[in-house]
DNA sequence: GTCAATTAATTCATTCAATGAATTAATTGA
DNA sequence: TCAATTAATTCATTGAATGAATTAATTGAC
C-alpha cells in the first residue's frame, strides 16, 4: 500500500495559495491584484500580502496599467521577472537542443546540434552536458533555477532511466537524471517528450484551460500522448501512461517490438506514411517523389495537391483518427491537440482525423470535443520542458524567498 | 475556459484535514489517534481536537484497545457509528436493488426486484422510488444522509440523464437525478455502475491502496471501466470516460451501434460468449448445454471442465486480455480488477487474461501490474454506490456538525 | 515491588495565515 | 466639484494548527 496523503497546516496553506497565485499569473500573463483575488477566492488583503512578498523577492514585477470601465485603474502584475531563468533540453532521436526560458515560459532555442547514432551514449551525454553548462554560464546575470530534459520513448520514471529507446542502444542503462544532477548544481527534471509537449499546450497553447482533460498527441516516428488532467500530468505508475501508439487497432495485425499486435503506430506514424508512399510509388516510376521521399518532400507534394500523396496522407489520418476514437472513448477529453512531424501535413490531416472521429463516436461526445493541430512557432517539446521546470520550481515559492535572502546578504556583504 | 481552482483559507484547512481523517478511518477501519497523527502528518493535539468533535457529533466511536509493543495502549477509533446511514440503489438492465449502509460501507441488499422491459420508465421509476422510501422509513432510528444510484451504460453527467440505455427505451429522457432529489429530502448522487464498482474496490477491496491508478473492469453484457486515480474517479468531460467496451481491436470489424467498428464488447461480453457457445454447439447437437444455454449453465460446464465451453471462455478471455493491453498501454495502472458477470468464470478467465497481457506488453510493465478478479460477497456496484454517498457526504464534515446540533436542540426541546 | 523508559492522549497558551473593516487612492460621469 | 465606483492598503482580529508541558498507561530491568 502506497503512502497516504498529508494533512495541511498553516505553512502549507501559505505555500498552496502562493503557488496558486503563481499558476494564475502563468496562465494570465498580466493580472491585477483584484483579478487575482476574485480568481482565487482569497481576499484582496491576502493578495496584497502575497504580491508584496513576491515583489520583494523579485519574482514578479508591476507592469503597466489595466484599464477598466469605471473606477480606479488596476496595476498589472506579471511574472516575467528578468532575474530568474530555467533551462530546457530536448533529446530527440537525431539531435538535441537547449533553450533558455523565463518564468512566463518565453524564450528560445539557443543550441541545436545533431546526434549521431554511432557516437555512443557517453560521448553524446558529454556533449549535452557541455551545451547545458554553456547556456547556464551565458545566463550568469540571471539565476538558473533548474534544468529539464525531454526524452523520447517509453521512460520508466521510478527507475530514473529510459526503458526502451530503439534508436540509441546503450542509453537505456544510463541513469540520465542522476548524472545531470551531479554535474549541474541545480535541480534536474526528466520528462517524456509527449508529456512536455502536452504541458506547453496546456500552459501556453491557444486551447489553454483551467480544468478538464487535454490529450496532446505527438504523432511522429512513434505515436505518444501526453495526458493533462486538471493541469496535472497523468503519468501512471511507472510514468509510461499515454503510449497510445501501442494501442492495437487490429488484433491479428503485425507483431510490434513492444509485444502487441497491430499497434496504431504501425498504421499512421511518419515511418508508416513514408513506407506506404514508397509502396504506392512502385506503380508510378515517373513520379517526382521517387527522387526524394523524405517527409518534407511528401508534405510538399501533398500541399501541391498531388493526388497519390494526398490519398496516402488521408489514409494515415484515417488510422490516426480511428485510434483516437479509442482514446476518446476511454478518456472522454475536452481537447485533443495533434503535434509533432505528422501535424505538418496540416488541414488535410486534421479534417480527415475529425471526420473519422465524428463518424465513429456518439454525436453527443463529438459535440463536446475540440480537435486541433498544435500551433507553436517553435518546438513545443522544448518549450514544454521549460514549463515543467518552472512548474516544479515554483511549487515551493518559499525556496525563492531563500534565494532572494541569500542574494541580499551577498549584496550587503559587498557593500560593507 | 473553465473555472479556476480556489485558494485555501483557514476554514478550508479544517474541512480538508477533517475529511482526510475521515478518509483514513474509512480505509483503516480501526485507528488510534497516534496512528492518525502519523498518517496525516498532523500533530497529536490536532487529532485530539478533531476526534473530540467527531465524538460529540456521534460520527465516530471509541471501540476497543489496540495493543502495541511497549508503552500505553491506544484507543481504537472507528467510523461505524450506529447513527448515520446511506442508501444505495442499483438500476440494472433486468432488476433494481436497494441497500442500506453505514459509514464504514458495511450493509446489505434490502430489496431486489425484477424490472420488466415492457413496463415503461415512469412505472419502473415509481417502483424504485417507493422501494427507496420504504428503506428510508425502515431506517427511521438512524439518519439517512443521502441516496446514491448506479445506472448502466453511457451516462452523460452534465445533462443529468442517461445517454444511451439500449435495453430501456424512453429512460434516456428521464432526468433521473432531479426527480429523485425532488421526491426524497436528502442529497442524491448518480453514478455509472462501473464507476460505483471501482469505488467499492478502491475503498473496500483487498487490493485497496492510498494512491495510484486502479481500473475496475465491469465485464458483463457490455464492457465498462471505472478509473480511480489517487482515490478520485476519473470521469472525463461528460462523465463517460472508461467506455473501453467501445475501444476497437479490429479496425475493419463489425459496426457497433456506438458508431465504431470492431468494439471490444463484440468479442468478449457475456452476450458474445453466449453467441459463440451457441455457434460451437451447432456441431454438437448431443451436448447437454443445448437444453440450457444461460450464462450460469455455461459457467457450470466450464467449471466441470467441458472442453468445448472452456475453449470458448478462453477465447473471450483472450480478447478481453488483448483489449486490456490497450488499457495498460494508455493508463499504466497499478491494478486491474475484473468484475461483473464474466468474472464468474473464475480462474480460467483470469489466467488467460493474465497470459494474454503478459505476452503483449513490455516485461517491466507487466511486473508492476496486478490483475485480479473482484471478490466481493455481495454486489460491489451496490456497495460502491453506498461508498460514493459516504464519500460525498463526508467531504464536508461540518454538515454533520449542523445535523448533530439540530438533534441536540430537538432533544432539549423534548426534555424542557 | 519499584522505577526508568516508552508510547498515548490531553491541556492550554502561542503562532501566524487569512480576514474584516476602515481607509486611502484613482477614475468616471453627472 | 462631488457622488459613485473600483483598486489597493493598513492593522487589529480570528481561529486553525501547534509546542511544550502534563497526565496516563504499559513494559521490562533490577
Amino acid at each position: 500500500m502506497k503512502a497516504a496523503k498529508k494533512g495541511i497546516n498553516l505553512e502549507d496553506v501559505q505555500e498552496l495559495n502562493r503557488a496558486l497565485v503563481i499558476r494564475l499569473l502563468r496562465k494570465n500573463r498580466l493580472c491585477s491584484r483584484a483579478k487575482l483575488a476574485s480568481m482565487t477566492g482569497l481576499k484582496q488583503s491576502t493578495i496584497t500580502n502575497i504580491i508584496n512578498d513576491f515583489l520583494e523577492w523579485n519574482l514578479v514585477t508591476e507592469k503597466g496599467i489595466i484599464e477598466g470601465q469605471k473606477g480606479r485603474r488596476s496595476i498589472g502584475i506579471s511574472l516575467d521577472s528578468e532575474l530568474y531563468k530555467v533551462v530546457g533540453v530536448r533529446l530527440a532521436r537525431k539531435y538535441f537542443s537547449v533553450g533558455l526560458f523565463d518564468l512566463s515560459g518565453a524564450g528560445t532555442t539557443v543550441i541545436q546540434e545533431p546526434l549521431d547514432a554511432v557516437e555512443g551514449p557517453s560521448r553524446a551525454f558529454r556533449r549535452i552536458r557541455d551545451a547545458v553548462e554553456g547556456v547556464v554560464a551565458r545566463a550568469s546575470r540571471n539565476r538558473v533555477l533548474g534544468v529539464g530534459m525531454a526524452v523520447p520513448g517509453p521512460f520508466f520514471r521510478t527507475e530514473g532511466k529510459i526503458g526502451l529507446m530503439t534508436e540509441f542502444p546503450g542509453w537505456d542503462h544510463v541513469a540520465l537524471e542522476q548524472e545531470l544532477r551531479a554535474t549541474l548544481r541545480v535541480p534536474v527534471f526528466l520528462e517524456h517528450d509527449a508529456n512536455a509537449g502536452a504541458l506547453a499546450e496546456w500552459w501556453l497553447g491557444p486551447h489553454s484551460q483551467e480544468t478538464g482533460t487535454m490529450i496532446y498527441v505527438a504523432a511522429g516516428q512513434g505515436i505518444g500522448a501526453g495526458i493533462v488532467i486538471d493541469g496535472k500530468l497523468f503519468r501512471g505508475t511507472l510514468g509510461v501512461a499515454g503510449e497510445i501508439g501501442h494501442m492495437s487497432i487490429e488484433y491479428d495485425g503485425p507483431r510490434c517490438e513492444c509485444g502487441h499486435n497491430g499497434c496504431l503506430e504501425h498504421y499512421c506514424s511518419t515511418i508508416a506514411l513514408q513506407r506506404e508512399v514508397k509502396k504506392a510509388l512502385v506503380a508510378h516510376p515517373e513520379h517526382p517523389l521517387n527522387e526524394d521521399h523524405t517527409l518534407p518532400a511528401i508534405f510538399r507534394s501533398a500541399a501541391a495537391a498531388d493526388p497519390l500523396v494526398m490519398e496516402e496522407v488521408r489514409k494515415a489520418a484515417w488510422y490516426l483518427g480511428f485510434g483516437l476514437v479509442n482514446v476518446v472513448n476511454t478518456f472522454n477529453p475536452d481537447v485533443i491537440v495533434i503535434g509533432d512531424d505528422l501535424a505538418e501535413a496540416g488541414p488535410l490531416l486534421l479534417e480527415t482525423v475529425k471526420e473519422t472521429i465524428q463518424s465513429h463516436v456518439l454525436p453527443g461526445i463529438f459535440r463536446n470535443l475540440k480537435i486541433e493541430l498544435s500551433a507553436f512557432p517553435h518546438d513545443p517539446v522544448l518549450i514544454g520542458v521549460g514549463t515543467l521546470v518552472v512548474e516544479k520550481v515554483l511549487q515551493h515559492p518559499a525556496t525563492i524567498a531563500t534565494l532572494a535572502a541569500t542574494d541580499d546578504q551577498r549584496a550587503r556583504a559587498q557593500e560593507g
